[in-house]
DNA sequence: TTAAAATTTCAGTAATTCCTGAAATCCCGA
DNA sequence: TCGGGATTTCAGGAATTACTGAAATTTTAA
């Protein structure tokens, strides 16, 4: 297993972003490589291709496991496991937002529901409610469309942000009525 | 400067959820009592609220301003300045989205960009190419997408997403045609 | 059931990130 | 231009996170 020099720049470019996505460097690269990996690979491979110690390649993959980016599976006649990522990208897509929403979203969406359920007993908790009550608000308004939206025939998903900010020059009549229910 | 269970709540919480959102600890808890002051607080106002050193305040509060979730105004007959989160939540959220494009997203944009135009001389390389083509057209269309909306007047747009998936529904006639354009 | 291959766990170390106090710099008013 | 308050910088230590190799566990073919 080695890399071509094509391949070795996405890579490495995934770890370096690794961190500024919530994941380290070498979940990024394990990821990359298996994104552009034209077949499944076993942990061998990737420790080959990657330079890590086996050990690390298998926390990595673990982890990306538990966020659904990659599969395994068992080739025949062959007992080691086989590791690939989602063909179709909107599906990825979806699952990082879910993922990354389950994350870094609903626990401060069930912080603040608590919080804004308090009584405010001085002017400044007053304040502060209210200021949580907006948040929440944007939040929960945001993350149902997006919702939404995912839910949506993929194609049909795809047309409605070919539109762009056109989608209203359609609505402008149903939106205010629509908005209100 | 002491600050009531209420906020501390919210406060240790911004605080955990920091290294998730890609902050600091520090980072999350000032930025998390200047969005529930009902005033601009100087440095040492939030020294002593959330005993830390005056320098990590400091750098906190710089990073906040490059993150522009953070302003900084003068009060009259005083020296010090004192800083404030922004009112406007939906602003707020803009320019969160934004400033996490730009960090997160475009520097991947502009590796796709350049790795697309290469010359594939295998196919293994062929493969990884369109994969890399995919997940460019992907988030173009994504990004291009949440820039339109945000684009829109708020409240408009505010309006569209509480429509949620119903927006297709008038649209199913001028979508295919507007979409192939 | 055994044994070899495959995989995971985990304790210790390496690397990175965070935080502090001291010193330097900046900024104004007098 | 001087002096003192306000702010920033930065080197070093603390805390956290990442990584490794060895040992343990799991899996499966015979």
């Amino acid at each position: 297993m080695q890399v071509s020099p094509l391949k070795q720049r996405f890579i490495l470019h995934f770890g370096e972003m690794g961190s500024r996505w919530g994941i380290n460097r070498t979940v990024g690269q394990i990821y990359a490589l298996l994104y552009v990996s034209d077949k499944p690979l076993n942990a061998d491979d990737i420790v080959q291709a990657l330079g890590l110690s086996r050990s690390n390649v298998s926390m990595g993959l673990k982890e990306l496991q538990s966020w659904r980016l990659v599969r395994s599976q068992h080739l025949p006649a062959d007992r080691r496991e086989y590791f690939s990522a989602p063909e179709d990208i909107w599906e990825i897509f979806r699952v990082l937002i879910e993922e990354r929403r389950k994350r870094e979203i609903d626990p401060t969406l069930s912080m603040l529901r608590g919080a804004i359920m308090e009584e405010a007993s001085t002017a400044e908790d007053e304040y502060a409610i209210g200021r949580m009550r907006e948040m929440h608000e944007m939040i929960e308004l945001t993350t149902r469309w997006v919702d939404d939206v995912q839910h949506l025939p993929q194609k049909t998903a795809v047309q409605l942000m070919k539109l762009g900010g056109n989608v209203t020059k359609f609505l402008k009549p149903a939106e205010a009525k629509k908005a209100k229910a």
